[in-house]
DNA sequence: TTTGCTGCAAATTCTTTGCACTGGG
DNA sequence: CCCAGTGCAAAGAATTTGCAGCAAA
């Protein structure tokens, strides 16, 4: 089985991949897409937006990263542990945060009648650097 | 100052604007602008999907509708107070629910420092017509 | 008459894909 | 040698925009 599995799924190494891997694993601004081409451009320069698309992608369905959708655009991010988001209206960052609460999950099944898998939240308002002075 | 706001944001009335706004206000399966564009033909042959889109993004700035992104793709919402969405990943289908549990915000501002405005939720899972039978 | 709104099509933006070639195993 | 992975460019999908004509007020 085992066997099959590797023949089917035979994933190569590349240059490429590696470099993709490396640049969302040492960034924690959840990079988009360009911004990955564009950091592998430095060490890679013939490396095309296809092939970081195509990576991403492989990169996902191995589980190693995690896509997240900010409004309307993918961004990537190492972290593929649940997880939510801090997101600054005035700056546009994303900030991690862990949430172990859970309790909204035997809420939602007994009101819904709806089995919760994971909760995706975007926290939207201002952070520290760019809260308003009053 | 009043007669000025009118003179530079002045609106008129439109059919397309009409026929938009009464799909988003009868629709409770949060419409696609694409889906908004074949409805709004039924009754408007020649309308197109560029008015749809521009019509959508005015009723937005309004007030009068919300947007909202499933992954890639805006979705618009006549339910333009606080709550947040299920998203049964079986059927794609988006639950409206409101969640009155605030005890959250000031968690988040005092661990991060960060003002909450609002939270915006997806929670996946499945919905009680697709629900794995065991 | 004035100018906001429309239809249409072209343009943009983000992402995917077809194809011939390259290179890892 | 085989075929996964690549660069490139073209294709797609969703959304925006320029423009000339239409139509509210």
């Amino acid at each position: 089985m085992i066997i099959i599995y590797f023949l089917i799924f035979a994933v190569r190494f590349s240059h490429q991949r590696e470099k993709i891997r490396e640049i969302v694993y040492n960034t924690n601004s959840h990079p988009t897409a360009d911004k990955i081409f564009l950091e592998a451009k430095k060490s890679i320069p013939k490396i095309s937006l296809g092939t970081v698309y195509r990576n991403l992608k492989q990169l996902e369905i191995s589980g190693e990263i995690k896509t997240i959708y900010d409004d309307n655009i993918a961004r990537y991010d190492w972290n593929t542990e649940p997880h939510n988001h801090l997101k600054c209206k005035n700056c546009g960052d994303l900030i991690d945060i862990v949430l172990k609460d859970k309790s909204i999950h035997p809420k939602i099944k007994k009101d819904f009648k709806f089995n919760v898998d994971k909760v995706e939240m975007f926290i939207i308002g201002t952070c520290k650097k760019h809260a308003k002075q009053t």
